[in-house]
DNA sequence: GCATTTTTTGCAAACGTTTACTAATTATGA
DNA sequence: TCATAATTAGTAAACGTTTGCAAAAAATGC
């Protein structure tokens, strides 16, 4: 059997309840006793029991990290900078994967709401109005990362995925060239619409017009980047640059452009999105837009925090700065 | 308020005694009550409360799963095995971070058993003895992975590190390589101290003498890899294959290799080990040995869901089986 | 040294469940 | 129809804490 509370009491001849007040350091309580009965403690071995804590201060110092998938190598960063973060505030961090699917999302959130954690940190899978309802329906402090929700009374972390696809645009421009492509999701519901947006805005900017033929719309497959830029080498019509809606259709593009005897950035610049721990490495070194991921997860966490313990009632929108990582590839 | 079973007696005339036993599908309660208080608790949106119930049952179907680091192409997908598994059982899984610190991992530790887990899945920093107190101390059961513990009673899942070592050497050996080298963590209490055992029995088995000089200690970083080789490469005495401890390694090994302008395997073949996800891309395409890293974390939680719910008490040892990738650097 | 204030301690209720035990109800068999 | 068995529902205790309130003890002031 586990030691309680009462245990120690008996053990040290004092009442419960000045036995969890000398352990909670509170005021209160006579030096003399509170050493002995923390000595007493110390000996039996003793555990607070947080679940039973839990029940009566209805807080249980736990969050729950809702991401798709601890896989993609996006997400490590961002569940190291919650982790940590919450840590230093005495939370532990549930991980929760959904693997994309809506049902087990929902099914995570239920059972966090169960477990009753003070407060969740959503990266969603999609962006439909209906998903806020968590935020509201139940009473769970929710905070949104990576996507915004569509709500507008819900807080989030985000980064400007608009100014990203500019910067990215922009140093292709200003590196000279002409022909500029674009590979990725497009703007129907996927956030890379944004980043498409950013790269049409810089467009518009420079005086530049966009070449449809150019601009082609798909997934964030590796794959799709490589047979699209396969595509068009064999059609014998390429941009002299292109910019990839993250990092992984890069590196599929590069790949695409190297097996037909061209070079990067010679005959193609490429630039991606996300920079993700593969792109810096020597064999790609991929020119790329950083996400600030682990600073993201630690300032989710922050955020909840601050939510939980009341600090604030406004909703907060962060819309965190991406950074253009030059290296070889554009 | 959020509403309790108590609320829902009220409104649904019964005691809360019925109104558990009617949410919990218990025998015992007439259908046609049943029927009307699972209808009252829809209506009126109840979520049940995790941390009363974890307190009279003495379970909360939360573990804990203590890792170095998130960050590390290595853990992502033993956390996703963890976590599939767990999920499929009703369990949550914590994800603590240890970064590599004795003083974090404890922490940690402590906070789980606070938090009462009902278990620990455990990738220990050192496999130092005193660190199988945990498992014996405390009484919350635990599953090692990665590293074996110390002690012969704890439970682990770990890969055949030796056979790993092995298999890898005599690949090389089988390709007719001659002198081949070993970069990497030796034997003084590193796992991969058995990676390199495997090694030098591979060498022993066909007959072959190991040359001290190709055979260098290190640590797991691309750095050590890179500056060892480049080193070898300088003094113009270099093996013409080498075995690295990792990954990690072998990608340093394969840029130094490259950067003194000779190729690879042509010149120098590598063979890593690991396997992780960028040891596959097309940029790499790394010769190694796999690590069944998904199948561990689920092997693990395997284990450990059976030790909590009483189905096993004799500790389980499980060897799990490298597996050699051949792919263009050896 | 005594009344008064302050500090320390204990008692008991509360948190929201589950569950043994008992009471009430319904079904069964002759 | 009535005794008996089987089923359903209710009472209350328990899980291990925290905390308001009251009682006891110690400290203070005169």
């Amino acid at each position: 059997m586990t030691v309680t509370i009462k245990d120690i009491a008996k053990k040290a001849n004092v009442s419960y309840a000045t036995v969890s007040r000398a352990l909670n350091a509170k005021y209160g309580v006579r030096d003399e006793t509170r050493d002995k009965i923390v000595a007493v403690a110390q000996a039996m071995g003793y555990t607070p029991n947080g679940i039973a804590r839990g029940l009566v201060k209805k807080q249980t110092y736990s969050i729950g990290l809702v991401i798709p998938d601890i896989t993609n190598p996006f997400f490590p960063a961002v569940a190291r900078g919650v982790e940590d973060h919450a840590k230093q505030f005495g939370y532990s961090v549930f991980l929760c994967n959904t693997n994309y699917e809506k049902s087990r999302e929902d099914h995570h959130i239920s059972l966090l709401a169960e477990k009753r954690v003070d407060g969740i940190i959503l990266a969603p899978i999609l962006n439909e109005p209906q998903d806020d309802a968590l935020g509201t329906e139940s009473n769970v402090p929710v905070i949104y990362v990576t996507k915004r929700p569509a709500s507008e009374t819900q807080s989030f972390v985000v980064m400007d995925d608009e100014r990203g696809g500019f910067l990215a645009t922009k140093y292709l421009i200003e590196q000279g060239y002409k022909t500029i492509g674009y590979i990725g999701p497009s703007k129907t519901g996927h956030d890379a619409g944004e980043r498409l947006a950013g790269c049409e805005a810089a467009f518009d900017k420079f005086g530049l017009t966009i070449q449809p033929r150019f601009f082609r719309a798909g997934d964030f497959k590796r794959e799709t980047g490589y047979d699209t830029i396969i595509g068009m080498i064999e059609e014998g019509d390429y941009p002299r640059a292109i910019f990839a809606g993250n990092d992984l259709l890069a590196i599929g593009i590069i790949q695409g452009i190297k097996e037909k005897g061209l070079s990067v950035p010679d005959d193609i610049a490429v630039v991606g999105f996300d920079d993700i721990p593969f792109a810096a490495f020597p064999e790609v070194r991929l020119t790329t837009i950083r996400q600030p991921k682990y600073e993201m997860g630690k300032m989710a966490a922050d955020m909840l925090i601050e939510k939980i313990e009341g600090r604030t009632q406004q909703p907060r929108r962060v819309i965190l700065e991406p950074e253009l990582i030059v290296r070889s590839s554009g």
